[in-house]
Order: C-alpha cells, then structure tokens, then sequence
DNA sequence: CCCCATATTCAGATTGTGTTCAGGGGTGTA
DNA sequence: TACACCCCTGAACACAATCTGAATATGGGG
C-alpha cells in the first residue's frame, strides 16, 4: 500500500512519514498543495493525506482538481480545531474523512486501515485465504493458525495481494504499490519476493501467470478441470 | 489485440509499451507523427494512443489525416495539462477519449479497455458463448464453469475471435492482430495454435472455413446447416 | 483418386521465471 | 562507537514454459 502525505508544517510531516512507513506503508512526502497535487495525479496511490492549510495551492483545491480529474483514491484529510467549517467544504469536495489536528498517531493510522480496505471492498481489517489469515492491522500473518514471520516489503507485498485477490497482478503494478516514488524497476526484486514468500506461506497459494503477473488464490479452492 | 502508441518522450513510450505487452496486447512504436500516421494507415490496429504534441506533424493533424482516409479505430489521445483547449480540436477531429499527462497506467489501460469493447459492439469485459467464457480484464477463460489455462498468445487468439464471434475470420487477419509489426506470417503458427486452443477449449467451438479461416461459434447452437 | 488446404507433431530457439548469493545499508545492543 | 545482525538489492545462473517453423499426416472436394 503506497500512501501520500501532503503536510506543510516539517516536524508533523516527519513524524507521519515515519509512523506510515513503521505501518509498512510505502510512503510519499509533499510539502505544499503544487507539488502534492502533481504526485496525486502521477503516482498511483492507495490513500491520500491532505493538509489543508497549504502554500501554492490549499488543499480544497487540490482534492477538487484530483476529483475532476476523476482520480478516485481515499483521501484523509486533516484540519485545525478551529477550522470546522473547512470540513464541510472538504466533504463537498470528496474527502473521505478527517481528522482534527492535533490528534494521535494510533487513530490517523485506524482511519487509514479503515479507508483502505473500504476501498478495497473489504469490511475487516484482516482477510482469510483458505488457510492463510492476513491481519493488516497488526501486520501479521498466520498460515493455518501459525503465526509466520514476515520482513516489511514480504508483508507489503502479501498484502497488496491478499486486498486484490483472485486478480492477476503485474509485476509493474506490484512495483507502483509496494515501493515510493523513486525505485529502479529494472531488477528482479519482486521475483525475489515471490519466491521468499512462497517458501514461508506456501508454493501453491501464489500463481504465476507467465507473461502477466501473480495472483493470490486459495489452494484447495481451485476448480481443477482435466 | 493490436495497439499502435504514438508518443514523442522516449520514456513514457517505452513504459506504455511495457504496460501494454504486460497486459497482453500486440504493441507497434512510433515516436514522430509522421510514422505514426503510415503505421496507422498501414496496419490494421485495433486501438491507438495518441500524443498531440508531436514532431514532424501533430497529433490532431494525423488524427485528421486517419479519419479522412476512412480508419475507424479507436483513438485516444493524450494531452499534456494545459493544453486543455487541445481536447476540444481532439474530439472535433475524431479522437473517442482523452487523458490528460500525467495519468496512472491502470487508467489507460481501463480505458482502452473500455474503447475495444466498445468498438467490438459489447458492453463489458467478458464474453459468454454457449457455456465459454472469456474475460478480457483477467486474462482468464473458462469452460462450464472450469478455469482454463491458456498461453498469452493462446488467449489473444480466443480474445480476438470472442470480440468478433460468428464472423468467419481469415489467418492474415489473426495474424495481424495478434502479432505486432515485425513478424514472419509465413508459417503455420496459427493453425497450431487453433489447434492448441480446440484440444483447451473443445474442438467444436472453433470451425474451419476452408479457403476462409476460422469461425467461433456457440456449438449448441448451430442454426441447422449440414 | 489426386491435390491442396488444414491438422498434428515435435525439436530447437527463445523468452520468462526461480534461486542463489554477496555486498551494502540500516538498526539495535553492548 | 564498535559490533552483530537482518533485510534489501541487483546480478548471475539455472530452470521452465512457450513459441516457432518445418516435417509429416489427414481429409475434403473436384
């Protein structure tokens, strides 16, 4: 899951950068609404945090631009205690939530989880493939109840998975999700990967479509015709 | 499906490529207008993605040029974000969608999507024949239900003859839509390949116009005839 | 009954994937 | 700060699926 943050204010903006990025979330960093809009529009982003008290562009702006462009990714957006009249306007202009600055670390990163998988068509933040379970809240992941030890860009990559299952994903997708911005595509990381994961979760549970990509599925649930 | 790529900036022409091959299509270059627009009306594409902002000639002019000359393809054309007036003169000159630079590839690709289905007369992205399905967007086809593996060049050729099902379709005409440019046509790859499909799928499916080519058809429901 | 279009088979050639491994960077601990 | 450890990365190599083109078989139509 790749995650941009458009905050001005540096220290808070840090902070968020680091607490996504502990989450395990591939995490981009703008600090005014020009450049913020312009990764909204380029990158393919799971969910959006957006400040709105933004130089160049304030953040009403650049959530109603990425709207009419029709980019559709959740986006959270923060606002100061005393700007509750913004939230209204923030609604209008098709934010999916909010938040109240100042607030805590713990309840940005549940709304996040919850836009998230809402937007995934998900209503739990755990999901269950014939034997695996993928718990994205506490970033772990049991196969048939035994819990399996998984690095950072491993969970990343189940994950994105497990959200899209039974849907072939490329290689390049895969890529465009699981790392920020500045990635050197041209390596076999993601095979690598594939290959990591299989030995921890299973050969089986992770097919390869040659010429096209991967796609989680459930092992004894597969319709064998022959 | 074939897709001719129109496009000036050398690197978004090779990720387009890239993305497009990845999701299974037949992919012909062109970086100028002027080969573009002999591409185009050389080779029967299915689809074209085209830039405005083009060396030699632009965009819109070989747009016209195509429509002139009676091509029907698709055309989508891609502009940058401030040229927005361009979109207009686009659609005047017979372009069928627009996105705007920078754009995410799964929106192209949706899009395009979206273009071939429609020019091809259905309304989504899978087809059923008599028990056959074929779903463009997954790449996957079934038979009663029973997923069936198919080789990329094996679904292309499924894919190609589903959009034009009950039409008798030549070898030159598969040919050139399931290969891009550069191939060698004298050979029997597409008998193979029918042949290959008929022992997935079940012979029956796929009839032989002799002296013609292929047809695909629903078996149960063959209008009488013999 | 012969001829030609179509089918089938098969063995390289080719391309796409899997595996392994060493070096580097980062992190936590003493 | 130095050390130990873990993970990520990129490259090299091993392996596998698929494609291709030719050789050979089959069958319909004149």
């Amino acid at each position: 899951m790749r995650i941009l943050v458009v905050e001005d204010d540096a220290d808070l903006r840090r902070q968020l950068g680091e607490a996504l990025k502990d989450s395990g979330y591939a995490v981009d960093l703008a600090d005014n609404g020009e450049d913020g809009h312009f990764l909204g529009d380029t990158e393919p982003y799971d969910a959006v945090v957006l400040d709105l008290g933004l130089p160049i562009i304030d953040g009403i702006s650049v959530l109603q631009k990425w709207r009419a462009d029709g980019k559709t990714f959740p986006v959270l957006i923060l606002t100061a205690r005393d700007q509750w009249s913004e939230k209204v306007s923030g609604f209008d202009a098709g934010a999916d939530d909010y938040l109240t600055k100042p607030f805590h670390h713990e309840e940005l990163l549940a709304r996040l989880r919850a836009l998230l998988r809402r937007a995934a068509g998900h209503t739990t933040d755990s999901i269950d493939i014939g034997g695996l379970h993928v718990d994205n809240r506490a970033a772990r992941c049991f196969v048939d109840g035994m819990p399996v030890k998984l690095t950072s860009h491993e969970f990343r990559l189940l994950s994105y998975m497990a959200m899209h299952r039974g849907r072939v994903i490329s290689r390049t997708e895969l890529v465009e999700h699981i790392y920020d911005q500045d990635f050197d595509r041209d390596s076999n990381t993601i095979e690598v990967f594939v290959g990591r994961l299989r030995r921890k979760i299973g050969t089986n549970r992770i097919e390869t479509v040659r010429g096209l990509g991967y796609r989680l599925i459930d092992p004894d649930n597969v319709p064998v015709k022959k």
